[in-house]
DNA sequence: GTGAAAGCGCTAACAA
DNA sequence: TTGTTAGCGCTTTCAC
């Protein structure tokens, strides 16, 4: 593979000048451009990227962690983000974090090394200590989804806890009172925040949380049918679930049919997410829906302002999206409606 | 950030030692290695890996080309591709092709020029001159998902025309005899196969294929449910529907149900890939499976030998791999078997 | 407008 | 076992 040197020397001109055709062409002359640019085409020269990235002390590269690539909100923030990225000039690194703090971090040392320009976090597991770490490495980052307090950075993220409270709410306003939730893993800050959004919803409305009605799954379908396979054995069945994610929540629904039990008839239910398969399964799923694509866009456009201007860095931006409430069938809506006036 | 200059000052050492106690920690003393370690830790030291690569010639990075990450069958690739080359030592840059033939190559180019050691090609639409062309970039590659015939290459791919007859086989064994295909893009090579396995199923079976009955779909449920509506438009309504993948399946699924026909009592459907979504919808779909996430650690284990003993290299292997059918609700196969035994 | 040369931070061959 | 040094291939400053 043929290197600058030799391209110099095949066109008759110094390196700086075949350096110069491809970085400010406009300081070059017509003829010799066409001379360079000429040989360039003829020996099939490719530049070597990582010369010239040790040479300016920039990759072109951001990486992308994430929890799990398979959960479509997942996946279609990392479609989001290496759009722009790729748009802007930069390739992705993709990295499957598995929901575990330690791979997170190991990931992070290793980029470090390959000396991305940034990256963006989605739903990280690390906590304020970790990121203190590599802040230091004065390293631009973005977080994505999850809602770290007082934490100087770039973050966006959607109200969980909001949203969680809109989802049982709801459920309560149609009239049920029995409800349960399955949250993703509790090590989670989104999980958290679900949580208490469902317990601020309860006990505002004086209801009471039964013995084991909040149980732990692991943010996939089985976790989801899992969860609702417990809690359909226990002494009072639930009324209504209000499910963490969306994906849980159709391996919910998946485990209420199994057992011969209807939906929303016997149990209703309420996901999060709004994936497009939630409108898909039967019946369809009402659901939190937040702006999932877009906080890929926005993440990216802001890590990528990040690296270069970081002259004026030090104004971190928090981006706060608000979830919205989507009724369909899962939950019994238009059924108790209709039960209430009749 | 410190440099291994600095590290080996600080240490009292020459650079040499720096650099063999990170990469030839045996070839050291204890001694000097410790004291070495001792000051990385304490300088807190990150190598760079520009560096390391620019001088070893090797970047210990992949790239994943990948049509559309938001198929799940993809992104199951995707986790298996990334998970073999993490654990071997490599980053997997992600690369969001859009079924864009351009795009690749763009991509490609710039693969090229960031020298990453290999890369993979999923469901590729490049033709023979293309990947000839950086064939004599002589870097490493691998193929999943179309089969490039007479093409010196790894290749691992499932036998999509096999697939597509078992599929319609199925459907005309129950007696249908009105089938109708919702394709994947014709520009795509297993689109075509697959068009080839039906067209053969229904000639074999003496059954005429109706007018209009092969309709393009864009992979997306969006196109299936458009092709489906497209098809019940029709003079005459097909019995059945083979869909080019299971995302497509789910869609013309939905569109069916919109216009208050029943699955598979008005038309039976069989999709291709057997998703998790697929046994997770209602009727539950029956499907083609093929093993994805096999497939995913068998070509990224193909690449990375490849990459390291490019010694022995010049012997490709083409892998194959043999889909089955999967027998659910929709085709309504129990239906038509009790209809015809009762 | 062009060229010579220093430097980016590392590895490994060679010498000691 | 350790140090010296020549690259790896590029960009850019400085001089002309």
């Amino acid at each position: 593979m043929a290197n600058i040197r030799e391209v110099a020397k095949m066109a008759g001109v110094s390196v700086a000048t075949v350096s110069r055709v491809l970085n400010h062409p406009e300081a070059v002359s017509d003829k010799t451009r066409k001379k360079v640019l000429d040989t360039i085409e003829e020996m099939k020269y490719t530049p070597n990227g990582i010369a010239r990235s040790l040479a300016l002390n920039k990759t072109s590269t951001i990486a992308l962690l994430i929890p799990n690539i398979l959960n479509p909100i997942y996946s279609r923030l990392a479609m989001g983000i290496e759009e722009v990225a790729h748009q802007k000039g930069y390739n992705t690194f993709l990295c499957n974090t598995e929901e575990d703090k330690e791979k997170e971090r190991e990931y992070i040392e290793i980029l470090l090394e390959k000396r991305v320009d940034g990256f963006i976090l989605i739903s990280s597991l690390l906590d304020k200590g970790d990121i203190d770490n590599f802040r230091k490495e004065n390293i631009p980052f973005v977080i994505i989804g999850s809602d770290l307090k007082d934490l100087d950075a770039n973050i966006v993220y959607t109200d969980y806890l909001k949203g969680a409270y809109m989802a049982t709410q709801h459920l309560i306003e149609i009239g049920y009172k029995r409800i349960a939730h399955i949250s993703g893993p509790f090590k989670k800050r989104d999980s958290i925040q679900k949580i208490e959004g469902f317990k601020k919803a309860m006990i505002e409305n004086n209801l009471s949380i039964f013995e084991g009605y909040v149980i732990e799954g692991n943010n996939e379908i089985e976790g989801g049918y899992l969860g609702a396979k417990r809690l359909i054995k226990m002494k009072y069945l639930p009324e209504a679930l209000f499910v963490a994610n969306d994906l849980m929540a159709i391996g919910a629904m998946d485990a209420i049919k199994d057992t011969g039990l209807s939906i929303p008839k016997n149990i209703a239910v309420v996901g999060f997410d709004d994936i497009r398969m939630a409108s898909l399964v039967e019946p369809k799923l009402t659901t939190i829906s937040q702006p999932v694509y877009k906080m890929g866009l926005i993440g990216a456009r802001l890590l990528i302002e990040n690296i270069e201007d970081s002259k004026e860095d030090d104004f971190k931006q928090k981006i706060f999206l608000q979830p919205k409430l989507k009724v369909r069938k899962s939950c019994g809506h238009s059924h108790r409606i209709r039960e209430i006036f009749n």
